[in-house]
DNA sequence: GTCTATAGCCCGATAGAC
DNA sequence: GTCTATCGGGCTATAGAC
């Protein structure tokens, strides 16, 4: 079922994966033709240019992960079963692929990057810290958590613990530590 | 006195510097002699390769951040007291200079970087670890921590979570939201 | 130690045939 | 839509003069 997709799909999906691995700079559209198995050319009839379809393959991963939020939050799990979905969900990219957040492997090269991807990213962390606020809000209503600062500045450090534990733990080339990461960070919006 | 600093290291300082703002693949020495006020070619006398830099670099780093944690642990504040020290540290660094931990920076690019840039940044992480477990274990002892899992995993979630922080503030041109989500690590610690 | 000059490669991008 | 062919430029690295 895999052999009905587009090439302008099948160029973001390896697009993707080299940035994830390895971020904007390492990735070249000679390694994505030779992936997709067309010429490099034929990547500039989809893509103009190289920013073009990084921030096509940034805005399809906003969106992505913006559904899957929105799906997160109507599971019927407590908060805490909410953020333990999300923990697997990065731990499972990293175990399965040897890939982190988009967004987390970007950050680091942040200064340098074309302003549009720039602003993408900015965006994607607002959506994800807002998503996250509102799973630390149902979980404070239900008296699941007790927080020590504001909602919004628990997101942020959670945000931020979540890109760093995916970078640490897939340096050591071990999910696991990610997973145990995670958890541990849930921990700390206990009770 | 910044007159006498012999040309490799102001070789190093240049590369530390465009590391830790753009990552390993981004910079170019054409950028360092630029900086340097030297041609190409002589850095080759210094470095071999870029590889060689990148490594001499990361060697320094990691030696400069211990002799740091050293001098921290030396120091007559609580345990508290010297974490906050670290998120200063990591907070100046971004303010100052719009940098990140080299190695957080790195760690973006990992699996496409030289192996032994690869040995050295986990070398850097575990040294990270240790020295911030000896200071959670000294707040352990004082009674100022209350932690909700053993110190290595507390310590590991720690620096993941400085990394991220770095990243992220540096991603909304914030330092201030660094030292923000650092001290609301510290309020996960305890009591 | 620092330079000029350049080799050799890969990059992103474009033109134009099919 | 995909190709071949190629351009101009940046890259790491080397050779060799001074």
């Amino acid at each position: 079922m895999n052999e009905t997709v587009d090439t302008a799909t099948r160029i973001m999906d390896v697009a993707l994966k080299l940035m994830q691995q390895q971020g904007y700079n390492a990735f070249s559209y000679a390694d994505i033709a030779e992936e997709v198995k067309i010429r490099k050319a034929s990547i500039h009839y989809y893509f103009p240019g190289k920013v073009d379809l990084a921030q096509a393959v940034l805005i399809r991963y906003r969106s992505v992960v913006n559904a899957g939020l929105k799906h997160l939050l109507s599971l019927e799990v407590d908060a805490r079963g909410k953020l333990e979905e999300v923990v697997e969900f990065f731990g499972r990219l990293l175990r399965d692929n040897n890939r982190v957040c988009l967004c987390g492997a970007l950050s680091a090269e942040f200064p340098g990057l074309p302003e549009v991807l720039q602003v993408e990213i900015q965006g994607y962390f607002n959506d994800l810290e807002k998503g996250l606020s509102q799973v630390l809000q149902e979980g404070v209503n239900a008296g699941l958590f007790k927080l020590s600062g504001s909602i919004e500045e628990e997101a942020r450090t959670l945000v931020a613990g979540l890109e760093g534990a995916m970078l640490l733990a897939r340096s050591f080339n071990d999910p696991a530590r990610m997973v145990a990461m995670g958890r541990q960070m849930i921990k700390h919006l206990g009770c």
